[in-house]
DNA sequence: TTCATCTATTCTGTAATACTATGTAGTGGT
DNA sequence: ACCACTACATAGTATTACAGAATAGATGAA
């Protein structure tokens, strides 16, 4: 399914945030693992892009490792404050949810 | 619960779409409903610019009316298009939180 | 060697969106 | 006259996901 782009903004950000601590570690793995999860149209700059992003604002570590195959890997694991932020944005999303689940039902 | 406003892009439209079908037909009572719903940093600005975005993309019918107490009101309404937008709206919302609930499983 | 292919990252520019801030205007109460 | 409330509009800004292209290393086939 090809959801509209918009519906993703602010939700992969936390998305990567979980795949990173869920063991999915380098850019080119999360975005295999997100097509394959469903979001198949996910462009890879999209992906590098919020990597850059989260490094940028120091929630995640990195690491250059060697690859099996082909060039380096850049590994990146949450730190503190990555952590924290994944976890609020559960609480925002569970909020957002909740709103729009009541709303659907008015009517 | 001040989310991000982020994770609002692409939802928001969605809901005052739902709002206009749901009853809720103009600018200044769609707000104030929506911060009474929980929304409460929503600006007026926002909802002002939808709607103007959904006038100019034809998925509205509008018609001014007198109000009881200040200026004239402007009225909205879902046409045929608008319904079918609200509709794959859901859709779209609901592939994503299929998604995002398998996710978050996973670890 | 040469070439394609797969792995892996980076970067530039673009469109869409929500928000900030501000302005305009009508009505009613004191 | 003054203020609060109702009601709409819009210019400018920051953030974001994406498209598209470039770069680079490793492997295998011709």
């Amino acid at each position: 399914m090809r959801i509209s782009t918009e519906l993703l903004k602010g939700v992969l950000e936390g998305i990567i945030l979980q795949r990173i601590d869920a063991g999915i570690n380098y850019g080119y793995e999360i975005t295999k693992n997100l097509r394959d999860f469903g979001f198949e149209d996910l462009a890879e700059g999209t992906v590098y892009t919020i990597l850059v992003r989260l490094e940028k604002n120091e929630l995640v570590d990195v690491e250059k490792r060697k690859s099996e195959m082909g060039p380096m890997r850049k590994f990146y694991q949450l730190n503190q404050a990555g952590k924290e932020r994944l976890n609020l944005f559960w609480q925002h999303w569970d909020f957002l949810i909740n709103k729009m689940t009541e709303l659907r039902k008015e009517n």
